[in-house]
DNA sequence: AAGGCTATGCTTATCGGTGAATATTTTCAT
DNA sequence: ATGAAAATATTCACCGATAAGCATAGCCTT
């Protein structure tokens, strides 16, 4: 399971070592894809394919849109042997990322931050404590 | 059933023996996660799992944050041959863990607290025993 | 063909995690 | 109370992950 939150620091290429923990989970390679709120998502080859099934059974204006969006924003990505990958720089500029990023697992997908945009997105009033309190009281926590 | 308060200390590699009477309850593997008053609270995996499916069904905006914050702010622990869990230094940080800490039993779930922080929030005035009383009253115990 | 660019891989240093060994304390049964 | 066993504390040595810089090979341009 994809969890927790780790800061790493890109390297002059572009670079990115993967969390070890991650590795496994997402496996060899796997594909990397723009995502909601500048930045980027990055899916197991399994978790894609239900992604994708999902997507694909959608209907309306709104689905094409969403298809033309994440289909055209993705890419496979390989793992070297040294754990790292390449994020390509179009991906790089999508998501802002400087040389410090933040890697969040997210149960079914890991995702990439920049970490000052992070850390911004993190300070929103709708994750103070009184509202995840509520939050996990709803969900049994 | 997870109850009672422990004392132990962090070794110099931020280790910590989790109570002996704990280790059943939890499982070789549990789920850490950062608690509402600056302690850290450790969970099952059936309560994590029964937790995460919760989280994965809530649709809408918010939805989308919840579970990047509740992700991203658990680790999977394991415990070692000899009892005990390495904390990542940044819970350690996040919970102002120093050598000394307080590990209490809360039915559902384990906290780990800082021993000096415990000790003050202990000292809290609404748990005098007066104010329990009251607030028992007001929930009609 | 020469020079430079890019992608990839290798090397080293540092730090944190892991495991073993041992010491000390606590618990429990006798 | 006493001894045995379990739990906890402490230390040391080793392994693995990450960061950063350098080296190499292939390719493009001129």
């Amino acid at each position: 399971m994809l969890i927790g939150e780790y800061f790493h620091n890109l390297d002059t290429k572009g670079r990115v070592s993967i969390p070890s923990k991650f590795r496994d989970d997402l496996g060899g390679t796997f594909v990397l894809s723009k995502g909601v709120n500048d930045c980027l998502c990055a899916y197991s080859k399994e978790e894609w394919e239900s992604f994708k099934e999902e997507l694909l059974q959608l209907r309306g204006a709104d689905a094409r849109m969403l298809r033309r969006f994440f289909f055209s924003g993705a890419t496979e990505c390989e793992i070297d042997t040294q754990g790292r990958v390449v994020i390509p720089p179009l991906y790089r500029e999508y998501a802002g990322l400087g040389r410090e990023v933040v890697i969040v697992g997210v149960s079914n997908c890991m995702e990439i931050w920049d970490k000052a945009a992070w850390n911004k997105y993190m300070n929103n009033p709708a994750l103070e404590s009184a509202e995840i309190e509520n939050a996990m009281e709803r969900l049994g926590l």
